[in-house]
DNA sequence: GATGAATGAGGCTTCATTCAT
DNA sequence: CATGAATGAAGCCTCATTCAT
């Protein structure tokens, strides 16, 4: 305080380290995400991860536990991209199902062809290791689940609608998910169709719109 | 057939070995598949599963090529497993979407209740375990998808429909496999609520009629 | 039963094969013993005992769970060894003290001249070694202790005499314990004087013999 | 001291550093011996004690060479507490064993009860941990030995006695510290029986007391 | 003097697979 | 055909120690 010069060097070169831990770990972060993409979550191992990302084993483990979290971290992460990218789209929907389609343009047109790598390991790589991965999988399926039922509900408000019966709110949102899922696998894991998923996604958006009318009445 | 007594002996013995073999055989997939599912895949070791069949390792390896072969045995019995019973039923369907909801019912009423192991090694233990496992998997997936487009083709002739785009069928077909999975996923593998799957199925299927039906147009 | 000669060979090569597997587990265990004694238990690798035994990692794994496994292993073997060779002679003990003698010639001039390794593990090797070692050396050192309060209620008993206090045989026991280790570490470990151990073994022995009188009164 | 206000006040602020380091390295020396004595020696890291002791690594590297240093400065303090107020009372000792018995209640009544992670480790956490710190170990129970062969020596000489053999005074001491180590083992670390260790003490005294009258004579 | 991020050698352990009996 | 002991590569992780700031 009585001080500016020495506490403003001080902070400055607080910050800056700050700031070289938070590259450091997204570096190593981001090595992995290509790693577990390419080679598979058992494939790469964490001396491939370490070099990939230039760093000494020790460096890995000093910025994360253990190779399960590296995973968990990245699904941490991706969850809540695609959570910004699309939940967003349809917390707005009101009263159309525009926010329907948006939100899943965002997905297969954005969010997809941006990110592959995101999509295989959250599809791929992280099912079935194990009960902590698991756990964090489910959450973030839950958390999206709930955003479209969220949307879902709102709609029929709005529309004055009822649904079928009191599971269809969820029962649609989880069917929207699993085909958000297996349509990319198929369109971008499987085959890289990544320009014709635009398309892809109309119909497949055009289905969901089709279901979710059948499931509400007036 | 032909030959006289001492060939009748043979083959008798012949046939019982057959037998016998055929029998290990099953004992030893069928321990694989209690242990994938509960242990995961690479929770399950080869020593574990020999002890579970009660064999030794070394006649684990006589029968099964390594350890990959014996995920994609299961895998092969359950994709024929499932479509016998569940593609049979689509390629009935004709004139109406009855058809769909058979199937669908078959899936999750029958198949998801009875076999919850098969559908854990189908959608948890054996995604990402490398090329080898991916391609038989997507195989199944695409015979399967295969049956789905077919029974949508019919229907949309029999009917004199038009599909909105070239790859609508087989978006749909995808769409529904999506939907087939994540629902036995979350309602089977991640919640245990096997008892009020039939009344999730139900709501599951009128998300598919609605959505097959705003995909065809007169 | 009815196969003199198939049973007699099977029986003979399950023989053989049982004498084998002894053998080499015999053979780890030594190899074992030779290295935590010279380099003590951290000093020694599991690759370092492999090697020493001429087997590959996986066999000592095959024969024994761990390290700490080989550790505890061996500690009962000594242990065993020691109550075998002195315990007995304690257990004789009856009407005079001739038995406390025999005992500490046998374990001073017997067992501490011809395993020197045994003595540097049990004494040294095995201490803090975490709290599974600790319990084993507990038990260890009590069935030891017990042997010895035996021979001292006994003595006691058969000479009419009474101890000082309730605790006195056993604190006679433990500190008679606490002499065999220190004296054989002195003369044994920290400087190589095993020949003439025998007849710091008499003044040991003396000094035994003069404290436990002086803690008994007719 | 003899230098103006310059020099004074440096001074002053040189003691006051000189005594900061002094606390810095007794905080962390009391850190490790905790840890030491609760986590084991390999058990406590160093990151452990620096974060125990409310320093960095860097910091007690700073203070100490390395971790084995750290063990070697207890040992040392150890061994100094023990002879200050162990070994005085022997070197006390003239004309009768009244000098082995307080010395005897001071150990047990006084340091173990007072100070049990210190003799934890001095009698579990370094044993076995590699030359350097068996050299200390060594240096200090040959200390104590010395201390008691005085004792014995001069007691010997006041009451005009002989020992047996020439080894009999060292074996002596050997077997006491023997004794000690032991008795303390058994009633202190494996078992707690803190409140009994007088009682304890008194016999294994007696034993003492008789042991050594029946290695000397008139 | 103090900090704490970085290092990397080295340890323990697992497990799919082979092969002599 | 069945057995199960043997293999050894490879993985994950720890931790004492260093050094630039």
């Amino acid at each position: 305080m009585t001080n500016g010069l020495k506490t403003g060097v001080a902070s400055t070169s607080a910050l800056r380290r700050q700031r070289e831990r938070e590259q450091r770990y997204q570096t190593i972060l981001a090595a992995a995400e290509r790693l577990f993409a390419s080679e598979g979550y058992h494939g790469a191992s964490m001396e491939n991860i370490a070099q990939a990302a230039e760093v000494s084993v020790g460096t890995v483990y000093f910025y994360f536990k253990n190779k399960e979290d590296l995973l968990v971290q990245l699904l941490s992460d991706i969850g809540f991209r695609i959570r910004e990218l699309v939940g967003i789209e349809f917390s707005r929907a009101d009263a159309s199902m525009e926010g329907f389609e948006r939100a899943g343009l965002a997905f297969f047109s954005e969010f997809c062809t941006r990110h592959p790598e995101k999509i295989a390991i959250f599809f791929r790589e992280s099912v079935g290791q194990g009960p902590a991965v698991e756990a964090i999988r489910k959450k973030i399926f839950d958390k999206f689940i709930g955003d479209i039922v969220g949307a879902l509900e709102r709609l029929a408000k709005n529309l004055g609608l009822a649904f079928k019966s009191p599971h269809s709110a969820e029962v649609m949102a989880v069917s929207i998910v699993g085909m958000y899922e297996r349509v990319s696998y198929q369109y971008l894991i499987w085959r890289d169709r990544s320009r014709e998923l635009p398309m892809v996604a109309a119909d497949a958006l055009a289905f969901i719109v089709g279901g979710v009318k059948n499931l509400c009445a007036a």
